[in-house]
DNA sequence: GTTGATTAGTTACAAGTGAAACCATTATAG
DNA sequence: CTATAATGGTTTCACTTGTAACTAATCAAC
């Protein structure tokens, strides 16, 4: 095994890149062409469906997305009608971000063809193997938050 | 358990995608930082250097960009005298793509501190959690090729 | 209070990306 | 052969994205 060889079909960052993006394609094509929205758009909702009341900094850290993409996506989603701002009472800076009744009509359309989508993309795992990823990914993701990045000579 | 209700940080694509976002920026920045290479770039250069000679389509292909982000990759690879193209002799539609000794030389930088970065993240995994975690990345995989994309009705 | 620093969010500009149109060359059908 | 289709690759155009600069409001220090 030549050890300066690096293969990039074997390479862990590379494949999970590859299939992240042919997920995320595959379901931003579904509500996109069903209601134009696109994955900014589509991940504000599904945060404010469960919280509504946040402000856009409190979309940003749960969807991972930062400000500037929050603020367009919010901007396309109240231009369509699909949510609404209200301007926070005690701090004018904020404001509370809601979906309207549209956007929650959408949000209840779309969540259950995703989970049905992911229950089949789990459907080749059985439960114990699934507990086994859930638990690899989280282990990855705590030590790639306090990891150092590469540092090339 | 409401079944309609999408928790977006427990959604798999989603966490696949931040993860992958993660590793790739932390990586990217590595590179570019360095040698101003970006993404499309060091992935055709990771090909070409254990498959000198490979077309553009052949370049594509292993690496899931599409023919238009290779053909720019390749441009700038050229531009900045990293890599080389030739005519095909057979067929003089194609050419045949190779990295110049410059390319190489950069290609050796690079692929070391990455793999590095690589053995760092799995170093929280023991080797069976590691063989485990390839395991189901690949049936991940061939599962969302042979998948039929989510239907919002 | 007034000044300077922070914070929330938006805007402007450059660069990157994807889809479709395009050019050149080779393959196929009659 | 000649006409048409298919292939390899590049270019164009509209759109998205990321970074930095900016505005407005609040906070902290004096």
């Amino acid at each position: 095994m030549n050890d300066d060889v690096l293969v990039l079909e074997e390479f862990l960052p590379y494949r999970l890149s590859v299939l992240s993006n042919r997920l995320s394609a595959a379901i931003a094509e579904a509500y996109s062409r069903r209601f134009g929205l696109s994955i900014p758009e589509w991940r504000v909702m599904a945060v404010l469906a469960l919280e509504p009341g946040l402000s856009a900094a409190e979309v940003a850290d749960r969807t991972a997305m930062d400000k500037v993409a929050v603020s367009r996506a919010v901007g396309r989603l109240i231009s369509t009608g699909r949510a609404r701002r209200e301007v926070s009472a005690g701090d004018r800076r904020r404001s509370m971000l809601e979906l309207t009744a549209d956007g929650r009509r959408i949000y209840r359309r779309i969540a259950p063809a995703l989970q049905r989508y992911e229950a089949e993309l789990l459907a080749v795992l059985d439960p114990p193997d699934r507990r086994q990823l859930e638990a690899l990914l989280g282990r990855l993701e705590s030590r790639a938050a306090a990891l150092q990045p590469p540092r090339i000579e």
